[in-house]
DNA sequence: AGAGACTTCACCTCCAGTGT
DNA sequence: ACACTGGAGGTGAAGTCTCT
């Protein structure tokens, strides 16, 4: 982020709208002076609480972005999600499901990935998974979700999996703080996802009929897995 | 551990400069 | 003259340090 570029943008986008300093700071209850100080590059004096609120009053998304050692930081956040898709695809393949992790679509530039999409032909059952280990943007997720179970049935018909049964779940890290966000949304979550964590699981043995689940995989469980996994590899 | 001194932070007040 | 803006200095709250 850089603070002087940050300024001129607020700068002139209260000057496109044709607000003064004062009108802003009025709207958000917060003195002139600190939109002066956002204004003029003085990040540092300005608490991100105030500038949130100056910008939102203007309609700027201030997006706050943490970097470290250049890509490093993807490769740090992408271990524990391959982690958990390690995890998943062990269970599945177990359960007899036939695995396929990062399905790739293009749907007449209708574009996405899949983390996992798994066919059961005994049952004819097909299922969509997504994988996150952090719960940020939840309302791109469910959409992004929702737009997945809708194409991709129609285009893995194609390979003959047409499916009688369809499964969509969402597999979450189970942190506290992923626990706290579906508990802040609870009614949101209960609505999009009516299975839990014991069903999901419960599921995958007989896909019966359709089912759309939110599943927390804990950190320990998937480990453990990691080490039976190894085991089965290296018998030593 | 608790109390008081000190420092820092975030914001405010006020005044001076600039442009119309 | 007036509106708008920049910025120095002030203020209160919160945090940190130091001493007992």
């Amino acid at each position: 982020m850089n603070d002087l570029r940050v300024g001129r943008i607020i700068r002139a986008v209260r000057r496109r709208l044709r607000l003064t300093q004062q009108a802003v700071s009025d709207k958000v209850g917060i003195d002139r002076s600190v939109l002066s100080d956002l204004e003029n590059g003085r990040l540092e004096v300005v608490s991100l609480r105030a500038a949130r609120r100056l910008c939102g009053a203007l309609g700027i998304d201030l997006v706050i972005e943490a970097r470290w050692r250049g890509g490093a930081v993807d490769r740090l956040l992408d271990q524990g999600h391959a982690a958990m898709v390690e995890y998943l695809v062990d269970l599945l393949t177990r359960e007899g499901w036939i695995v396929e992790a990062e399905f790739t679509f293009n749907d007449y530039g209708d574009r996405g990935s899949v983390d996992l999409l798994a066919w059961q032909p005994g049952r004819r059952a097909l299922l969509i998974v997504e994988v996150k280990t952090s719960l940020t943007d939840l309302q791109a997720m469910l959409m992004s979700l929702s737009r997945k179970v809708r194409v991709v049935p129609r285009l893995v018909a194609a390979r003959g999996w047409r499916r009688d049964v369809l499964g969509r779940m969402l597999v979450v890290a189970g942190t506290t703080a992923n626990r706290s966000v579906v508990r802040s949304h609870q009614s949101l979550f209960d609505t999009t996802f009516p299975a839990g964590s014991r069903s999901a699981r419960a599921w995958l043995r007989d896909p019966a009929e359709d089912v759309s689940a939110l599943w927390f995989v804990s950190d320990e469980a998937v480990r453990h897995s990691k080490r039976r996994g190894r085991r089965g590899v290296d018998p030593t």
